[in-house]
DNA sequence: TCTGGGGTCCTAGGACCC
DNA sequence: TCTGGGGTCCTAGGACCC
């Protein structure tokens, strides 16, 4: 038995932690550069302000119902999410932790999963402060599922595939199943499959031919057939990317190269936190996709002599790669790097004949590294980031790191 | 005026091998 | 008119997830 626990409006809660006063009224937290709604609270999703919708469509609402508006803090998020799941892992021995508001957990038959999910809920709200939705079922597709009946309910649910619970399957959209997308959901209504039921119902082989193995997959899922086993083991990152809007489009080389350098020092530190090296770079650069006619995907692949996570090469590639594509009649919207083709840092190495013999700066690197471990990221950095960063993103209500910066700490007065 | 960021897996087709 | 059989690896693109 697979449970599925769902942090309820993951964002929104995790400041609510801090300020309280938030409860009871609608909250939105805004993606990065304050574009679009991307978590709301209960109260905000009443007043139909749906997912992802850009701020500038719904600032009416926001005004006439005076919602609390707020800039993500995702390292707020992420040390949030960090403490859930050790706290889940003390809770149950087969935890895997699917998304920063997401875990399975995997269960004896034996456990009487009622109890069980109360348990973990008022857990939870105890030691983090976050609400929960969990979900229990046979196999992760119908706990995924009887997650979503939770969230609406309010109480723990369940769901196998016995008679019982065809209601129950006949009463969800075949969209709302794990793994059916907008794309998927079209094509299968067109052949007359509109629940969950349906498609648990469906001929897998016939499925199989039309859809390919993932949909073939969820149909013996939905028929109580376990098909995605829990991963307690993560594989290693197969890439890693940073990537991010400007707050106004960019014409000047000297910014986009500020930027990229910013990006590819983010990056090297994501590499050696993940003791990887990547051999592979790929630097892009675009105009934004609203204006239909003439977007521009200016792009570089830096394939390297030898695997690196090394600041200084990293960004030095970025850099050339940009002036590389770099066109003044282009107003660039966005810019991003990505590594690819990534290695275990901690395996010995292949060198490359061809390259000259490597300079002995590996210690500097790890000295920033620790400085900014301690100090916070950006604390000490290579001079190619610049200096200022207010070009970069706009942030206009954004909440203070409390629990990952001591300047920030909450403070408590007791009478 | 303004529209997020970071991932994974599968498939089809091409190029190549013996 | 007709042109083998069995593989691997790589890439691009599509679809999905949070």
């Amino acid at each position: 038995m697979f449970a599925l626990i769902d942090c309820n409006n993951f964002f929104v809660s995790c400041e609510r932690v801090f300020r309280p006063e938030l409860e009871n009224k609608p909250v939105i937290v805004l993606s990065s550069n304050d574009g679009c709604a991307i978590s709301r609270s209960n109260e905000a999703k009443l007043l139909g302000i749906p997912m992802g919708a850009p701020l500038f469509e719904i600032r009416h609402l926001v005004k006439a119902y005076n919602a609390e508006v707020l800039s993500c803090n995702f390292e707020l998020y992420g040390d949030i999410s960090s403490r859930i799941m050790s706290i889940l892992q003390q809770q149950c021995e087969k935890v895997e932790v699917y998304s920063v508001d997401e875990a399975f957990l995997e269960y004896d038959d034996s456990v009487d999963w009622q109890t069980e999910g109360e348990r973990l809920q008022k857990h939870l709200m105890q030691c983090v402060g976050i609400p929960i939705s969990i979900g229990f079922g046979v196999t992760k597709t119908l706990a995924k599922l009887a997650n979503l009946q939770a969230k609406a309910s309010g109480v723990v649910c369940y769901l196998d595939a016995s008679t019982k619970y065809h209601d129950a399957l006949k009463a969800i959209t075949v969209n709302k199943i794990w793994g059916i997308g907008a794309k998927l959901s079209k094509s299968l209504r067109q052949q007359a499959i509109y629940t969950a039921y349906d498609l648990m119902t469906a001929n897998a082989k016939d499925i199989r031919k039309e859809y390919g193995i993932i949909v073939e997959r969820i149909v013996h899922e939905l028929n109580g057939q376990s098909c995605i086993p829990l991963t307690l083991i993560q594989d290693p990152k197969k890439s890693i990317q940073i990537t991010r809007s400007f707050a106004t489009p960019v014409k000047d080389m000297a910014i986009l190269k500020q930027a990229v350098a910013r990006y590819g020092f983010r990056l090297a530190y994501k590499l050696r936190e993940n003791s990887q090296k990547t051999q592979t770079l790929w630097v892009y650069g675009r105009n934004t996709k609203f204006e239909s006619s003439n977007t521009v995907l200016h792009q570089r692949t830096i394939i390297l002599d030898e695997p690196t996570n090394d600041t200084a090469t990293i960004i030095q590639h970025a850099q050339s790669a940009v002036e590389d594509f770099f066109d003044p009649k282009i107003s660039y919207s966005k810019i991003g790097i990505m590594a690819l083709d990534l290695h275990d840092a901690t395996l010995p190495q292949q060198k490359s004949i061809f390259t000259p013999k490597a300079n002995d700066k590996k210690d500097i690197d790890k000295v920033m590294d620790d400085l900014n471990k301690r100090f916070g990221l950006g604390t000490v950095r290579p001079l190619s980031c610049g200096e200022s960063i207010d070009w970069m993103n706009k942030r206009d209500h954004k909440t203070p790191a409390y629990t990952t910066n001591w300047q920030n700490i909450v403070q408590v007065k007791a009478k």
